[in-house]
DNA sequence: GGGGCACGGGG
DNA sequence: GTGTACGTGCCCC
């Protein structure tokens, strides 16, 4: 007997291969203590699922199924069907040889019952039977083999079993970043345009380099590598991973862009795609939107993907430029104008190569910075380890991390998980969301908040639902729970559900963990901690939705009903357990949160009263718990889900203030920043110094400034994509319509895939023909329409703001009047205004002559949107006169 | 207030 | 890969 290693390995992947076409092998890819890659063999471990015959006449059915199959293993064992309370059932679990082939059988046996467990990836039916996790530890033991199949240390195992600690393995990243050669103007593509530039970004030096840059011209510089052709670059590409060995390998857009065009520039290219740590080729599978990666052994890590879905932070744009200046301070090297001509500039003619070249570095670099830096990955380890997802599935959707979790848990307790559901449509299974109540709309002052501590969890956890307790017959004497909507869930003396159990869990753990966070002082201890609580944070409010999710495994209609309609209650009756019992009155509530008045105006002495009020509701209903979130000193409501407030937590003992806002958006894709900023800053003044005159003062010294142009067009420009050719799109829009005027007065300069920024300068014409670059608009000293600014900009998010506070929208205007009686009266040159132009300046409605429609702004088109009717302006001075919108 | 539709990021 | 996975914001009724 030989002897055995044992080793301690984290998991970043897991797949499998077939023997001689037989038997599968799984290869778990990980590192050890000491931070060398290792891929662990197992190959003691066989495809199956189960199958369940309502009749039970599992000798008949083997027998059928075994004429067709005959290699196939059946024995029939006990399990619980987890869809309603049930004893356990009779069930056939059928063993096969070779996954891919479970599919096909499935679908065959389907005629003599319901399959379970038949569409689970072959790694994660190893792994939940296993106890192994994603980023999780294990204990091996075995000996090391020689294989030619994978590029790192192969070891065999006899025995594996997970091990349960916290630390991290040390990870190498690779950030990577390509340019591409487009033959004309549009966003490359791989079956026309090349690979020019690959620049690369180590978090730990690759031969004593930082960063490197390959190219496929002749250029020099520091940390650059010339290649012959696009195919050596390629070759030298796939040398790098192999020697660098980087675990995670990220980029902006790298699943949507850089990884596909690498990927089918090799396979044009005739090369083995290798890159992972194996001989398995890279792939990446096309969805929705993008695509979906696959490097055996690594992680592909998106930015842009990450960035887009945190909801931590908000941006404008997602481009790398945007976010490393948010995130890093930092700008991306500006090539300045347009893309296509610098880079064929740059390759044809080598003017301003260097910096092509420095810029694609940069591109590298940012993404590395912000990966590390920003610590982004340490949420997705603790999804891993605590879902039990592979780490290249933790930076996907919800469902599969709760998927997973789940299977291992009905595993643990003897329940079989049904299949994905099958065509299922979206539509008509709709369920009745949460409850808010009517705002009592305006402005008011020391207003209270109390939330329910994650109150959907909490609710699964009381009250025990779970589709393990929901009682298919109701009429059957069981201990049990009723919800408002009529279902009933066995209590947990009778059987505790497998959800309840898992939420609980979280919330267990999520306290243990802020409890740790109290005292630990260890800085990466805490770090991993901070993440853990998030994770959990994250995993244990979307559980709720998986179960209301029509495509989840474990859907029922009936159990995200009760939630929300249990939710419904309890807001009510929060409601009127407070104005009974307490001098408060509710304003407003939302899901499960609630904001009242009393006439306390301190906040120690609001903190005592608000939590006093929380500990009775607690104690009144079961199972969940009020808390004092914040006091908010001033509070602006609009309308349901739209508020402003200045808001004061208790951080560390001390009152901390901040602007909250909700529905009231400040940052905008439409907006121009003179809009954001101006309306951050009238809601300070109103929120801090409570002071509407100086906030209206504030308002029309803008819209004056407007009006006399001393706004800087760089706040007034708007940016929009052209991302189709002019003729699909419908309906006119201005960055549109100013770009088709730039090709026709440039015909060098195409537009299509490039943005376009404008400002709306004043004229006779329709709005959409308005729009000009802001620099063309310098250069000629043409004037804005400031009108549009004031009207359609500046002033719709701003009216509803004022209107709770009893200002209406002509005081605001009547600056602007004022300051063009002053210009007359300061002896500024008067100049006659053409008759359009005073159209366009006293608009306030616009109405059809035909219909009785009207409008605040005129429509795109200049008919009635509702009859295509003439429109006339309806405003005082300029009633009767027809609007000519240029078309 | 709900539903349909378009668009993102990348060169 | 035992597949078939978006989210958001805008516009229009």
């Amino acid at each position: 007997m030989t002897n055995k290693d044992t080793m301690e390995v984290q998991i970043l992947d897991c797949d499998y291969i077939l023997l001689n076409n037989k038997k599968p092998v799984v290869r778990i890819f990980g590192k050890t203590k000491e931070g060398k890659s290792i891929c662990v063999f197992y190959n003691d471990f066989m495809p199956y699922f189960y199958l369940h015959s309502k009749e039970g006449n599992y000798d008949e059915i083997k027998k059928k199924i075994l004429k067709k199959y005959p290699d196939l293993q059946m024995e029939v064992v006990e399990k619980i069907i987890p869809m309603g309370y049930q004893p356990p059932s009779k069930i056939l679990k059928i063993t096969g040889t070779n996954p891919a082939k479970t599919p096909e059988i499935r679908d065959y046996v389907r005629m003599f019952g319901t399959p379970y467990e038949a569409d689970v990836l072959f790694k994660y039916r190893f792994m939940a039977d296993f106890g192994l996790k994603g980023m999780g530890w294990m204990e091996v033991e075995g000996n090391y083999i020689r294989t030619s199949t994978v590029k790192c240390a192969a070891f065999d195992a006899k025995s594996i079993k997970p091990l349960d600690k916290m630390e991290n393995v040390p990870i190498k990243y690779m950030a990577l970043d390509i340019e591409c050669l487009p033959e004309e103007e549009r966003i490359p593509t791989p079956d026309k345009d090349t690979i020019i530039v690959m620049s690369f970004a180590f978090s730990e030096p690759y031969k004593g380099k930082n960063d490197l840059v390959l190219l496929t011209k002749y250029a020099k510089g520091k940390n650059i590598v010339v290649c012959d052709d696009e195919k050596a670059m390629l070759e030298r590409f796939k040398e790098i991973m192999d020697e660098y060995d980087p675990d995670i390998v990220c980029g902006h857009n790298i699943n949507g862009f850089d990884l596909p065009f690498i990927v089918e520039r090799m396979t044009r290219l005739g090369m083995s795609k290798d890159i992972g740590r194996t001989d398995k080729q890279a792939y990446c599978r096309k969805i929705q939107n993008g695509f979906i990666p696959y490097v055996s052994g690594r992680t592909i890590v998106d930015t842009y993907a990450i960035y887009k879905r945190d909801p931590w932070v908000r941006f404008k744009r997602y481009d790398l430029s945007t976010i490393s200046d948010k995130m890093l301070g930092v700008s991306k090297i500006d090539l300045e104008g347009n893309m296509f001509e610098k880079i064929h500039d740059a390759w044809y003619r080598g003017i301003g190569l260097d910096k092509f070249v420095e810029y694609a570095r940069v591109d590298a670099v940012l993404v590395k910075r912000l990966v590390i830096e920003k610590r982004l990955m340490d949420k997705f380890f603790e999804i891993s380890k605590i879902s039990g997802v592979l780490l290249q599935d933790s930076l996907g959707g919800q469902s599969q991390r709760h998927e997973v979790k789940l299977l291992r848990e009905f595993f643990v307790r003897g329940y079989v998980m049904p299949c994905k559901p099958r065509n299922v449509s979206l539509e008509g299974q709709t369920l009745k969301g949460a409850i808010v109540l009517e705002p009592t709309v305006g402005f008011h002052e020391w207003v209270i908040c109390l939330d329910f501590t994650s109150m959907y969890p909490s609710m699964i956890n009381a009250l025990n639902i779970c589709t393990t307790t929901f009682m298919l017959d109701k009429s059957e004497k069981i201990d049990h729970y009723e919800s408002p909507y009529g279902s009933k869930f066995v209590k947990e003396n009778v059987r505790r559900g497998v959800i309840p159990s898992i939420v609980d869990e979280y919330l267990k753990s999520r306290a243990a963990v802020k409890k740790i966070l109290k005292t630990e002082t260890d800085k990466e201890k805490r770090r991993i901690l901070d993440a853990k609580q998030l994770a959990l944070k994250t995993l244990v409010n979307s559980l709720y939705g998986y179960t209301g999710y029509a495509r989840s495994r474990l859907f029922l209609m009936d159990i995200a009903n009760s939630i929300t309609a249990w939710g419904r209650d309890t807001i009510i009756k929060t409601r009127e357990l407070i104005e009974k019992n307490y001098k408060a009155k509710v304003i407003y509530a939302d899901t499960d949160s609630v904001f009242l008045i009393t006439d306390i105006k301190e906040l120690d002495e609001s903190r005592r009263f608000g939590s006093e009020i929380s500990d009775f509701i607690s104690d009144q209903l079961f199972g969940l718990d009020l808390k004092f979130e914040k006091t908010y000193k001033t509070f602006l409501i609009e309308a349901k889900k739209r508020y402003a407030g200045w808001a004061f937590e208790q951080i560390a003992g001390e009152w901390k203030g901040k602007i909250d806002m909700k529905g009231i958006e400040t940052v905008r894709r439409d907006w121009c920043t003179l809009v954001s900023e101006t309306m951050l800053e009238t809601l300070n003044i109103i929120l801090k110094e409570k002071d509407m005159k100086k906030a209206t003062k504030f308002v029309r010294g803008i819209i004056k400034d407007l009006a006399d142009g001393k706004i800087p067009l760089e706040r007034l420009s708007i940016t929009k994509g052209i991302t189709k050719p002019f003729e699909e799109y419908n309906g006119m829009q201005p960055h549109v319509e100013l770009a088709k005027k730039i090709v026709k007065r440039d015909k060098t300069r195409s537009v299509i895939g490039s943005r376009i920024e404008y400002v709306i300068i004043k004229g006779n014409q329709m709005l959409s023909k308005r729009a000009e670059e802001p620099k063309w608009v310098k250069q000629r000293g043409l004037q804005i329409d400031s009108d549009y600014y004031i009207h359609n900009q500046l002033l719709p998010p701003l009216e509803r703001v004022f209107e709770v506070c009893d200002i209406t929208p002509s005081e605001l205007i009547e600056g602007v009047r004022q300051q063009n009686l002053l210009d007359i009266l300061s002896g500024k040159k008067k100049k006659e205004p053409s008759p359009d132009e005073i159209v366009l300046k006293n608009y306030e409605t616009i109405a059809c002559k035909n219909c009785d429609w009207n409008f605040r702004r005129p429509s795109l088109t200049g008919k009635c949107p509702k009859c295509s009717g003439t429109l006339y302006f309806s405003d005082s001075g300029s009633i009767g006169k027809t609007v000519d919108f240029g078309n």
